[in-house]
This record gives C-alpha cells, structure tokens and sequence, in this order.
DNA sequence: ATCTATACCTCTTGCTTCAAGGTATAGCCT
DNA sequence: AGGCTATACCTTGAAGCAAGAGGTATAGAT
C-alpha cells in the first residue's frame, strides 16, 4: 500500500497549488477539489498532501495566510506573496523544459 | 550542494532509460550521452543516476544484460525483456496522463 | 442518535535523484 | 617515465517529498 514516490508527481502538487492561488484565494479543503476538477480527475492529490504543501510554503514565503469564519466554519485562506509568484514562474519554466524533452525523447529517441 | 528532489524529475531517468533501451541494447556510459542528446542538452542524467536505475530495473527483471569486451574496455549491455516492454508502455501512459493535465491545468486553471 | 460533508491537522513509510568519490584501462602528449 | 584525458564501471550519503492512514471538531440531514 501507500505507494511512495509515484512517477512524475514530483514538485507537481505544489506547481498546481501556486497556479490555482495566483487565479484567486482559496482554502485548503476547497483546493483538493480544485485541483480534481482542473485536471479532469485525471489527478487527486489527498489532504495529507495539499496541507503539508500549503504550510511549507507559507513557512518559506511563498504564500500567506488569513484566517476566516464562513458558516460557523473556520478556513483558511491562502493566496500568493511576490515571492509567491516568482517560485510559479520558476517552476512553470522548469516544467516547460521537462516536459518539453520528455515528450521529444519519447517520439523521437533516434535523434536530438 | 546535492539538489535533492529536483521538482518533476521522479520517475524520468527511467522512462527515458526505457524508451532508448527500446530501440536497441546500450552500455550504460552511452546512455549517459545518449540522453543528454535525445533531450537537446535539456536533460542530463549522472552516472550516479544511470547505473543504479540500470541495476535496480535488471533485479525486477525490466532488463537483461551482456557483457562485452570492446578494444579491451569490458562493456555491460542492456535491452528489453518482455516485461521491461510492459513497463515502458505503462510508463509513457502515465507520463502521457499527468503531462496532459498538468498542462491543461496551467493554461486554465478555472475551469475544468 | 447516526451518518455524511466540511474543514483542519500530523506522522510514518518508502522511495528517488543527485553529487561526490572510487577503481581501472587505453591512448596521447611531453 | 610521467601525467592527463576519455572511457567504463561502480557505491554511498544526504535531502526531501508524496501518499495513506489516522485524528479532531462542527453543521446539517435522516
């Protein structure tokens, strides 16, 4: 069980998370779902990964918090710092390049 | 120091290891090229990548290998088992599955 | 009263990539 | 002889991360 380090999902949960908050603020539960309904189902990232990445990078800047009561409910809201939305073009940017030559090396393995 | 993680790479060095090994049986100093060259430079793999992956896809049976004696250098080739063809094509499907959404999910992130 | 949905959280388990370092031969230049 | 580079194999240690399982608590519906 818990299959551990699943290809390619490396450094994915946290370009997804910067991505979605750099559109709009949005709580943690509310974004596992986000990110289900952006990627067709086609990835689900659990709680125990969604808000171990939001804390982390709140811890290093990249996002900030603040806390609000909806219903009787306490969320927390997060959205991106200026530090924030630099790591989002950085890591865009890398996942361009990888992606990029995966994909060519899949197709074309023969020659560059 | 040891860049340790690096964001979308998990998972990589062995689809591409894979991929090249499909066409045709290779040493393990000649992936190394071989990869810098099918990813234009983009991608470049260690020694202290490759050879580990090569010996832990051998063990789960993956890859068979052949030594050879070429100008006094003693080579260790790799290729395909039927089980390593399996691996690949389930590989390049999950690549595919996470490229796809991944990508769908930064050019849109609002709606599905 | 029970169950589901909402909403937060932590801990442990396995990986995996990467750099650095280690061995040895062949060929070239000085 | 001596030194350097390229070839060719290899191992070890560090750092970190995704995932599942499990834990707490409130609101609303059955």
């Amino acid at each position: 069980m818990a299959q551990t380090n699943p290809p390619f999902m490396t450094g994915v949960p946290e370009l997804l998370l910067l991505r979605l908050l750099a559109q709009r603020e949005m709580y943690g539960y509310e974004l596992v779902r986000a990110v289900r309904l952006t990627t067709g189902e086609a990835i689900s990232l659990g709680e125990g990964v969604i808000y171990p990445a939001l804390h982390s990078l709140e811890r290093q800047g990249a996002l900030k918090s603040k806390r609000k009561a909806v219903d009787g409910r306490t969320r927390v809201y997060y959205s991106l710092t200026a530090l924030g939305r630099r790591r989002l073009e950085r890591l865009q940017g890398e996942w361009q390049r990888i992606q990029t030559a995966v994909t060519a090396a899949l197709e074309n393995p023969g020659r560059a």
